[in-house]
DNA sequence: TCCCATCTGTGTAACGATACACAACGCCGC
DNA sequence: GCGGCGTTGTGTATCGTTACACAGATGGGA
């Protein structure tokens, strides 16, 4: 065995010569075992740990076969954001699921939001993408597309040319909507961002058409027709952006929400995180739930249980593995996925 | 703008002559701008989107230029532990934020614990590899070693050519423990599993030497030496092995330990949410803590301070970024990471 | 006017591997 | 003895790109 220090990189020529054999006959030895004698096959490895070849180069191997046999994951504006929610974790363990399955990597791009990731994506030696929700003008989206691979976007938007993956999120808002304004005199919404520009704000209505993220214009479009349907105008719901989907904003700027002089008397949330720092707002304020507020949030996360909240449960484990499985596909692959009420102690219904 | 239906792929060659300029023109285009005249810079790419060219291919690309820009993770024995384990995750955290920074992409390898891992390694088209916390006998080590690339192993085994990035796990155990066991008469280990054939037990001592994972057999000789500073054998403590890093469980194999004619009055756990679960039990079973029964966790996780845990307070996020600096670096490089006690209300001292 | 530095453009030779087609060989059954 | 089949070995072309070295053009200073 050779030291890796100064000697150049062993090539398979290398070793073929060394066993005495030919090229292919040391490529087969790789690939197709059986393909050789085991004198042959003996030779050959004989000689590659003599000469400490680490076997055939991947990305020689890629290039030649036209398949790298990884998956590209793109997950929000920072790269380092796919940790730190746990949803989007449990998004990446379902990619994980069937990437480990089959035998493919996954490699997440290193996306920082700003104008270096176009290049990130060009670079990536990926046989297809899957995209977490985006807004529409995502710069990242074009660059995807332009890759000619397979991609699949999850929660939106929809792309010309890309599968999709997602609920119907303006049914489960207006669904969840409904239980957590009924009964209410002032509804309030504590949303994600509503274009990349996250800025924090608090007005009353919102201009929903305006939203750049699709996800969140379609919730919003959803709690915007449960709190018509429950006798609230549109621009009476006060909606509260929060710059980052996060307990601890949410917890402050529900805070400000209820040290108003008219304050909500529910809020619906747009993650458990969000309502778990609503809920720590209210408590703090004094308030009791739902009699004084009602709360709902999203997903049906580990804290929606202990907090007993009322939420929408999906699963994005199931989700990533969706999607998963639609990036390794060759045509465009799409799926609606399942949601459900989980109905808990937080709403007055 | 061409259909990717059907059509082959576009080369740099076919852009260069629809531009009516030699291929080095259009390959400066993409890697050198500046190099070639406005002029022809802006009819490559004109040609480029006529012919719906994708851009460089990466296979390729990296191929001539001997490097990937990309990192190659791999966590434990399944692919889809490190997305739920909250520890593996915020390291995993540390490692994109280094990767982001330098423009690296992250592969994680579709480990699964089978014959079939090692293939997954040798074809990862990666420039350095990280290795999550294994066993001393783990095939994917001399996988790692073969490839002959900058690597790094988080925790241990230490192997000849590799980096390592670890706290003292030895001294920080013995710490820890000494504050479990303070005062206690029988004292008790829940314990990470011993070896790859994850089975929980329970036996009073365990034989240390025989430990494969070097993390947890340096927990438990620092916990062996606290059993010995505050005047027990360590034959005489009770080791009860996890199989897994994992609340449930732990609150199983606790409630257990605590039904024993004699149970344990100190019980020092390897991770928060172990010790989460056993917390859970003494509760469960009525026992206060820490009079009864003293519990100490590992990491200061969320949960840690939820609880009041005594525990080990190490930041698993800097020290993936200190693996992913070593491994973008060209020696074998090591450090030790720092740690320190949290001392709150789960232990008498 | 001449020379040299700078800017642009080009052809060729790798990078390291595998697909493919073909050849040599031995063995079987008739 | 011969045709055919399965096994094993080999040469060549190619995957798509970029490094390198060189050539011609341009321009400014002496």
């Amino acid at each position: 065995m050779e030291s890796s220090t100064g000697s150049e990189r062993v090539t398979l020529a290398q070793v073929a010569e060394r066993a005495g054999v030919s090229v292919m006959t040391a490529s087969y030895t790789y690939n197709r075992p059986n393909r050789v004698s085991d004198q042959a096959r003996s030779k050959v490895l004989a000689a590659a740990a003599e000469l400490g070849y680490p076997g055939p180069d991947p990305s020689a191997r890629s290039l030649r076969r036209g398949s790298t046999r990884t998956l590209g994951v793109v997950m929000g504006e920072h790269l380092s954001y796919a940790f730190e929610d746990p949803e989007a974790t449990s998004f990446l363990a379902g990619i994980a699921d069937v990437c480990a399955d089959r035998g493919y990597g996954m490699t997440i791009l290193p996306i920082t939001g700003g104008s270096a990731d176009v290049p990130r994506v060009t670079d990536a030696a990926v046989d297809g993408f899957i995209v977490w929700t985006t807004s529409d003008d995502d710069p990242i989206l074009a660059a995807v597309q332009a890759m000619k691979r397979p991609a699949v976007v999850h929660g939106g938007p929809a792309v010309n040319g890309m599968g999709l993956v997602s609920i119907d999120n303006r049914a489960a808002a207006r669904a969840v909507g409904s239980l957590a304004f009924a009964g209410a005199q002032r509804p309030a919404v504590v949303s994600f961002p509503l274009s990349r520009d996250r800025t924090s704000t608090i007005e009353g209505g919102a201009d929903i058409t305006a939203v750049r993220f699709p996800v969140t214009r379609e919730r919003l479009e959803g709690y915007r027709q449960a709190a018509e349907d429950t006798g609230t105008a549109w621009h009476d719901v006060i909606v509260a952006v929060c710059a980052r989907n996060d307990a601890a904003e949410a917890e402050r700027i529900a805070a400000t929400l209820l040290a108003f002089d008219e304050p909500p008397d529910a809020i619906a949330a747009m993650s458990d995180q969000q309502a778990a720092g609503v809920v720590r707002a209210a408590r703090a304020a004094g308030r009791v739930i739902p009699d004084d507020v009602a709360v709902t949030g999203w997903d049906d996360a580990a804290v929606a249980r202990q907090l007993g909240l009322t939420t929408v449960a999906q699963s994005l484990r199931d989700q990533g593995a969706a999607c998963a499985l639609a990036a390794l596909g060759h045509e465009p692959n799409s799926q609606t996925a399942p949601w459900s009420i989980v109905r808990r102690d937080s709403t007055r219904v």
